[in-house]
DNA sequence: GAATCAATTCGATACTTATCGAATTGTAAT
DNA sequence: ATTACAATTCGATAAGTATCGAATTGATTC
């Protein structure tokens, strides 16, 4: 990975409500016993104290930071981390090498 | 580890340049056996195609969200990464429990 | 098809910040 | 003490962005 993809990513975690989104996201992944691994943009409207379109906004930057995928299901916008990506953004941070 | 101070440390990641330096320091920490695991501002300088001004700005957002350490020696200040945090953080980006 | 709810788009605003050149401080060498 | 070099501070500018309210799209239900 080039370091101006690296920096995107740092980026969309640098904001600290966008950073709640995100870690909202990956605890639903964690609890996926209860949750099944995901959650949905009205769940984290409702946990968060924010404006919807502000959250619209702040998904797509996670999603295009590739920190997240995301997945149309009825009316709802499912969100999920990418587990791979997050584990390999962890690894160059502490310049671990790649196996 | 609160929200607000993790996302102040991927906020010093997030910009390419800054992330650089970083990953400088970081790679003069690896290769102790050569640096002895530092690293002189004006090596930076010499290697990065930015101003002095520019790296003296950035070179104080790491050291202010703790990713790296200073300490002035003679004409030079020494750069050396914060190793506990930079691993701490790389944890919490993949939930894995503090030990 | 009217109403409802999820989510997005749009336009605006206020705030932050990356970068620079010029000037300054501090340290070391001559 | 003068010169030289490392680094910082200052002031300015241009660009980016977090957030909002209002309006819109898209899907579901009645």
């Amino acid at each position: 990975m080039d370091t101006k993809k690296m920096a995107k990513i740092f980026k969309a975690l640098s904001n600290p409500n966008r950073l709640e989104l995100y870690l909202k996201i990956a605890e639903a992944h964690e609890a996926s016993f209860e949750t099944g691994g995901e959650c949905s943009v009205a769940d984290i409207i409702s946990c968060l104290n924010i404006g919807a379109p502000t959250i619209s906004h702040h998904i797509k930057e996670l999603s295009n930071a590739d920190l997240i995928t995301t997945e149309k299901r009825g009316k709802f916008l499912i969100c999920r981390v990418n587990e791979k990506m997050v584990t390999e953004v962890s690894k160059m941070l502490t310049l671990q090498q790649p196996e």
